[in-house]
DNA sequence: GCAAAAGTGTTCTATGTACACCCATGT
DNA sequence: ACATGGGTGTACATAGAACACTTTTGC
């Protein structure tokens, strides 16, 4: 049944693609509750030290003019993940390959969508680079929002149940740099200890003191390696240059100060 | 490109049914590409000490003889968590009512599940008790597996990718010991603070210095209540007893000592 | 020299660890 | 009395926070 079709009205995004109900392939009503499977990635980035999160204007019927994230439809038989490399893929243009791509949550509200219930797989992808602003490379209706844009009073509005995967996207990525090496797919290689202290400033919201940052960092073995080269200098002294360590969990963690944890 | 490109492929969502080969009234003929959607649930309880799951011997066409965690297949229109509820309740006969549930991951391996796809979203369950034996209560084929015995000689063979879940399950509560309340919901109250490193001790696996322990948790704001009554004694000096605190993040955290940790 | 960012030293405090010791009960 | 788990005291080690200071570049 309906292993083939092809819909006819475009393949929204928000995740759905949309399986036109009364097409013949389509032997299910839409009473009969069949459940519609799609892909949802946060795409984070830290563009001129705000975390940031790809939206996509919505041209299509549902939601229309609302912003979402990028989504696709699970294809028969394909994997989450790669759905939600597609979605990245399509909605990110020529920005590059996601350096870190993991499985978030199921979001399943049944009236998470309108009328017909579709169950979103939610992803976190982290793009590189730091400085760039990199909007150029972004299609038409495509833009990254500092995620403390999203609160501000010219937020977007976001489709469906969107805002509140972002913000379990964004929650996990915060916990993560605390006891993972998360941070160092946030950069480019080489970077410096500026370079990853920019990012977790950007992705918690707060400074770090740079001398302590520094030593914890060097301290927590396998984190990041010297490479013995400095830095082509901007303005100051020229800084060192390392490379991503060969670790996954840090100990000792990165904590962050106290009451706003996690999950 | 922007978003509304990729329209090639068909749309094909995976539309969904009931999966469970054990329900005869499943009216979806296998070989066609639907997915079907299931839940599985790591259900988890303290057992003489031994961190235990639930396990049913699958009497059933694929995999039958093997070991399976309990599942339902999602009903139409209904909420993930209700079908692990309800997977809980039918494999815990009247073991009574987990104290706390939440969403895993989901499992999508196409070959996970022989012949068709089934989509598995998993979930993790706790049960409260950390004394009674409590297996009278289940029902023929299931039982309480320590989860030091799925390593063993007579260890049981594990249908389908449940290994998988299981040990996703186990270490998402190992992890969330650390930073939150949770092995407050392994015990019944009132609990001693004794009580509550059994918890810690059956779930990470390995001692925790008593007079320590004790400490750790009653400097952290809000982890447990005093009651100011004592427990009746079995042998020793009678124990306080304390509540749940009111809050589910610890601050400071209760750190395993050092490299195996999370996620 | 001055500004700016990198990098080092030092002090103070919070938290974790080890271990000795006392307490309250049943036998 | 003494065995047993509950509970306290204390000293030491480690990690984080604060802040002063030095280093190396561009201008």
């Amino acid at each position: 049944m309906a292993a083939k079709k092809k819909s006819k009205s475009g393949p929204t995004v928000g995740g759905v693609r949309n399986p036109d109900p009364k097409t013949p392939e389509n032997p299910v009503p839409e009473a009969s509750g069949l459940t519609a499977l799609s892909v949802d990635v946060v795409v984070l980035r830290i563009i001129g030290g705000q975390l940031s999160v790809l939206l996509i204007r919505r041209g299509e019927k549902p939601h229309r003019g609302r912003w979402a994230l990028p989504g696709e439809a699970l294809e028969t038989g394909e994997r989450l993940v790669s759905a939600a490399r597609r979605a990245v893929a399509v909605a990110g243009g020529s920005t590059g390959l996601p350096n870190h791509l993991e499985q978030l949550a199921a979001f399943d509200h049944p009236d998470r969508y309108p009328k017909r219930r579709v169950l979103s797989f939610a992803f976190v992808a982290l793009m590189a680079g730091i400085d760039e602003s990199a909007d150029g490379l972004l299609g038409e209706g495509t833009r990254w929002w500092p995620i403390g844009d999203l609160e501000g009073v010219d937020r977007p509005e976001l489709a469906f149940d969107h805002r509140s995967i972002v913000d379990a996207g964004v929650e996990r990525v915060r916990s993560k740099l605390e006891y993972t090496s998360l941070a160092t797919r946030c950069v480019d290689e080489p970077f410096t200890i500026g370079d990853l202290r920019q990012v977790y400033e950007a992705v918690w919201g707060f400074p770090q003191p740079a001398a302590n940052f520094r030593r914890k960092v060097l301290t927590t073995p396998g984190f990041v390696e010297a490479t013995g080269r400095s830095a082509a200098v901007s303005i100051g002294r020229p800084a060192e240059l390392y490379v991503r360590g060969d670790i996954a969990l840090l100990h000792p963690a990165m904590l962050r100060p106290s009451g706003d944890r996690r999950r």
